[in-house]
DNA sequence: AATCGAAGAATTGTTGAACAATCCGTAGAT
DNA sequence: ATCTACGGATTGTTCAACAATTCTTCGATT
């Protein structure tokens, strides 16, 4: 299984900037089109020409690196790439229509994220957490949650807590799987949105993505999310009722469960 | 001040890998050197041959992507690279002899560290914090060294707090005030360390790092963190008598009182 | 037969060059 | 004095080449 036939999306296509030669030798010197001639190229794919307006309205447009990081980042969270695949360079590149360069740099943001590994010569690998691993994770979200409870939080922020509460009670009643593990994952993002810290939050939201990694093996029980369904609803009345204390030991005694659960279902 | 008047290290010379052709067109077809003839270019720097042994022995040998953030991160702690200073990719090439790529990688590394922000079309910047930033840095770290200390640690690791402790003294003593703010970061780094996480561990150096980036501006007072050695001392003596709360409580007046004068000594 | 090692293929690491797109400062027109 | 067109500088991205390393395969040897 070479990661390869997952259905990529071509990243190519929309890109401002970019010179997609053709593809014969390079003999062509540069002499030719040193003026004003703009995309005068080959008939390739003409963009809308409004994008310099897009740029003027500060839109925050993602490099193509960025864009392949994050093409990546979702294969990897729906699970279509497993832990321990290598990601061959030249793959990802003709699949996805960019450079290998290119490639290489959305690499090096995914490796700072951990959720791939560099191996020196040898190429960039799912990242695959061991029992370590596992303990360390919930060790960090152990640090952060309980912390960000017993903070306390505005009543707008309280309130999303609430809201992702109930959002795993409708996924729950939808029997929708998919939708009840996003919404955990959003009952905990919010639970440290508490504190209002945009570090905090980028840090959280990493380790959650780490943890999407090998959640999927432990998806194969049916209802095991269900279970949290009751611990998260009491945690969240504790929170609203301002008792933060009892909400913290809650909290923690959820975390240790989990731990424990995960840790049952890989190979301890 | 373009940042290219310091002192840069040459990275290319010892580099295992590397091109480096003189610089005429590369019509050089590769059918020749095609066996055994390894090392064959023109008379560049020869490196010794004993590398393909280190690799043998497992020596974790660093891409020259990631020799460049280390240079570059050195240069952002020693103070050398100011915030806000903008770092050109041609001149960072140049000065360190490696190709423009190459730096772009390093500025990935870098970005997503929080070392630099990438401005899209304009170039990358040394990060620079804002009020808000100070204070969220103190946010995480109130959240992890709290709960880090409140929850103990085996005895070798209370040493190295101690440890630390004494670092600080000396330096003092020397009259170091270099040292004394390095001996400061590991007293707090030893203190995250008592949870034993790596993921931890990391997370409060890319912070420390982070306030290095500030901290320049602030060691205009000579003794400025000499009236952190007593508190450091009373935290650690706290710790060792292994009244954890005590310490914990030590600890966070003393971030925030920390807060409070880095807030004060920049603007607002 | 099992093991060792050497030739070969595949892939990564790094470079250099090319060019489009964008940004910025400046000079010219209104 | 303000706006606009022009040019230079720099970033974003691609391509092609090649060195070094790892992986594979296939013989040759004990």
């Amino acid at each position: 299984m070479t990661s390869s036939e997952a259905g990529f999306r071509d990243l190519s296509a929309p890109t401002p900037g970019g010179a997609k030669r053709s593809g014969a030798a390079g003999v062509a010197k540069r002499s030719v089109a040193a003026g004003a001639a703009k995309r005068s190229g080959a008939g390739g794919p003409v963009v809308a020409p409004a994008l310099g307006a897009a740029a003027r309205l500060r839109v925050a447009i993602p490099s193509v690196a960025d864009r392949v990081a994050a093409e990546l980042r979702l294969q990897l969270a729906e699970g279509l790439l497993l832990p321990g695949v290598r990601l061959t360079e030249s793959t990802i590149s003709e699949e996805l229509g960019v450079s290998r360069n290119t490639v290489r740099e959305a690499f090096a943001e995914l490796a700072a994220e951990r959720l791939v590994v560099r191996h020196p010569n040898r190429g960039v690998f799912v990242a695959s957490l061991g029992p370590g691993d596992i303990h360390d994770v919930y060790t960090v979200r152990r640090f952060i949650e309980v912390s960000a409870i017993r903070g306390g939080g505005s009543p707008e922020r309280v309130a999303a807590v609430r809201a992702a509460v109930e959002e795993g009670r409708a996924a729950a009643a939808a029997d929708d799987e998919e939708a009840l593990g996003n919404a955990n994952q959003h009952f905990h993002g919010a639970i440290v949105a508490l504190a209002g810290s945009r570090r905090l939050n980028t840090i959280m939201a990493q380790v959650l993505a780490e943890m999407r990694l090998f959640f999927h093996k432990a998806t194969v029980d049916a209802h095991f999310y269900r279970n949290y369904l009751d611990d998260n609803e009491e945690i969240c009345q504790a929170l609203e009722a301002g008792d933060l204390e009892r909400a913290g030991e809650l909290l923690l005694a959820y975390l240790d469960r989990s731990e424990e659960k995960q840790s049952a279902v890989h190979g301890d």
